[in-house]
DNA sequence: GAATAATACTTGCAAAATGCAAATAATAAA
DNA sequence: TTTATTATTTGCATTTTGCAAGTATTATTC
């Protein structure tokens, strides 16, 4: 059988640098963390601090740190839960979502790059392939999810 | 059209989160970036500094620190190429090997896990689709390539 | 219903990682 | 031989990290 961890080495290699290349946009420098962050903040629905961090598997009091930049950049929005207090609510502000949206397109525009050089079949199979391994992924729990802290 | 970038980066984290549950052999503590300068190294044909932090996306001030440690903890060897004494050729020692031959085990029954949800008709495409995506990776220098510096 | 525990997040601090500029050492070019 | 160029290392200042301990709020227990 081949060497398949080989495959996802470089698959996630070069991945890893299609989104470094990311992301200066209007004045802001955004590295690749924060971009992260602000497109799961867009993503989930009013999420929490631990959320955020859970999903992005950062320790949480490096996350408190990173957000606490962002705020001061003016592109997140911290506010406490009415119902409970003790949680923040993070929400993009508005300068945070156009951000988030030009980065989205940088990052889509290189993806389609990648895809031009497939023909539509193949660009289905490996679209259709990712997908089952993210299903997969997610079912290998002790695997491939948050560790615990 | 369905959002390509979000099941890259879906499966971008989780491949980057069964690399973080790596590494820790026979007393060692291996860091996901030390993981991977003893794969590169033992995967490279004699490699040099330069090649390997090259391929890593790594700053070479960075890396030059990075193989130190290895080498101080006794998994890297250093030597000086002969025809061109400025060139430190890299390998692993035979303790760096057993640890990288570990670690590629740990790393690749975690891949089997991840497999054993498909049948073999769907592990054949998801192998070939990433190895299509990783072909096209390459063709578009401009974007999944190390960044000049 | 006051005392205790648990939760969500923040801050202190010390260690580690980073990268630019400059240094060193070796080879190549002029 | 002098001057560039290349490969790698070190100085230093900045940034990032995460544990331990702190604050604030909510839940539990007796």
């Amino acid at each position: 059988m081949e060497n398949i961890r080989e495959i996802f080495q470089v698959m996630t290699r070069h991945f890893g640098f299609l989104n470094k290349n990311c992301c200066t946009v209007g004045g802001h420098d955004i590295s690749l963390i924060h971009s992260h962050i602000l497109y799961e903040i867009d993503k989930q629905h009013n999420p929490s601090m631990q959320q955020i961090a859970a999903t992005l598997g950062t320790d949480i009091t490096t996350f408190s740190r990173q957000v606490q930049s962002l705020v001061k950049m003016n592109l997140v929005k911290k506010s406490p839960l009415p119902e409970d207090k003790r949680i923040s609510v993070l929400s993009l502000t508005a300068e945070g979502k156009f951000i988030a949206a030009v980065i989205d397109e940088q990052m889509n525009t290189m993806l389609n790059e990648v895809f031009a050089n497939m023909n539509e079949f193949e660009r289905e199979t490996v679209v259709r392939s990712i997908k089952l391994l993210n299903a997969s992924m997610a079912k290998t729990s002790y695997c491939c999810t948050t560790p615990m802290r």
